[in-house]
RNA sequence: UGAGUUGGCCAGGCGGUCGCGUCGAGGGGGAGACCCUUCGCCGAGGAACGUCCGGGCUCCACAGGGCAGGGCGGUGGGUAACACCCACCCGGGGUGACCCGCGGGAAAGUGCCACAGAGAACAGACCGCCGUCGGACCUCGGUCCGGCGGUAAGGGUGAAACGGUGGGGUAAGAGCCCACCAGCGCACCGGGUGACCGGUACGGCUCGGCAAACCCCACCCGGAGCAAGACCAGACAGGGAGCGUUCGAGGGCGGCCCGCCCGAGCUCCCGGGUAGGUCGCUGGAGGCGUGCGGCAACGUACGUCGUAGAUGGAUGACCGCCGCUGAGGCGGAGGCAACUCGGCCUCAGCACAGAACCCGGCGUAUCGGCCAGCUCAUCCG
């Protein structure tokens, strides 16, 4: 389970993460992502299982599954992200380790977009 | 042994690694709110579901009257209450255990009854039957055609055709008359708390269905809901127009009328701000056992148990072993054979479904398994 200190729980954190952030998208799993470097708090993650995904046993389920594989990780995160990760429909037949390869992938895609992002706003001195 | 029927129970088990939530105890940090950490206890369901009924609880001043509206509908009981449960009555189904019922009123009124059929709700002459008049034929018994009239016994249609059977009667018939039966009404007697049941006598001779079409009758119902409601913290910025201050604007009791109460602000437009936390929050019509009362639902006395409280939402994720079911493969035992019984290995599957204020019901979903009572059939004694 994920230890509450890196939760997401706060509705506007969640809007700015999802509209702000960069995302990885995969089969099962869309990560949104974003980092605020000035404040030094450690990283934090929510989950949004929609009802297109299943009844109330699956989705539960889902969201289970993907907080165990990300307490397991939330520590090679940068300090200051946040990030929301989205389930999509594939994500009720996918077993564990399925999800946990889809999740991993978009984690890593998310995280090298930010990166550029970043060299690009500094570099090109744009917005 | 097989088939059936009713009721109840279970919801795969054990272990390991890594975690989460409430509560309690200890330690540390901090002025404090609180945060970190260690240990311990507990941590989803029979339907937690649908949100269809009924209540508790909270707020609306009290929870008032009438109309309207909604619900309910055999009788008696149970209950906090119910549309639920139990027992009984009536009707229907089944050999039976048992099951099913949207079970008040159709001689208060209005309305509807498709198709078929001659006629469908103050019934109805298509065929048939009977009488009579006219005509034709004739073996002088009648037969055929047409008109007029009588007739609801027969045919045919239909879910339903205005009682049934027998006799009298008649031109043919008809409750036209009679007997019995069915049904209706009414009176009396007996049984039952009651729905109702049994019996006797009389009456007119017979009366359709739908009330979940309106309606009538009896009984019940004030409204909203834990996002109820209470408190704390925090934020901002006002401007304009209209109505009004005991000759009362506006508001509250779902709608209307009455009645009552609050009452100095209210409504609209432009602009601006907030949407964080605490309580409510789980001990309750509570579970289990025994005795007593009751046919039962249930009630009651005593004893005993302590059993989820999240809020971007805990109660889990992964792995191993065993169990059950199915498929495939390989041996074994019995047998002439069909086949029956048991073993090992591999693979797949193991339902429906997740608390959100709490109870009592109903309805729906569900892989399967277990137990008990009763009924029918067959075999043995």
């Amino acid at each position: 389970m994920l230890p509450a200190a890196h939760r997401l729980r706060r509705s506007v954190d969640f809007e700015r993460a999802v509209r702000r952030g960069v995302r990885g998208s995969r089969q099962t799993v869309v990560v949104h992502l974003i980092v605020e470097p000035t404040v030094p708090a450690p990283a934090v993650v929510g989950f949004v299982v929609s009802k297109a995904v299943g009844n109330s046993v699956t989705r539960n389920r889902v969201k289970r599954r993907l907080r165990a594989i990300v307490a397991t990780r939330v520590g090679d995160l940068a300090p200051g992200t946040m990030a929301v990760l989205r389930a999509l429909p594939a994500a009720a037949g996918s077993d564990f380790a399925g999800l946990t390869a889809d999740v991993e992938a978009g984690l890593s895609a998310a995280a090298k977009r930010w990166a550029q992002r970043q060299v690009d706003t500094s570099g090109g001195g744009r917005r």
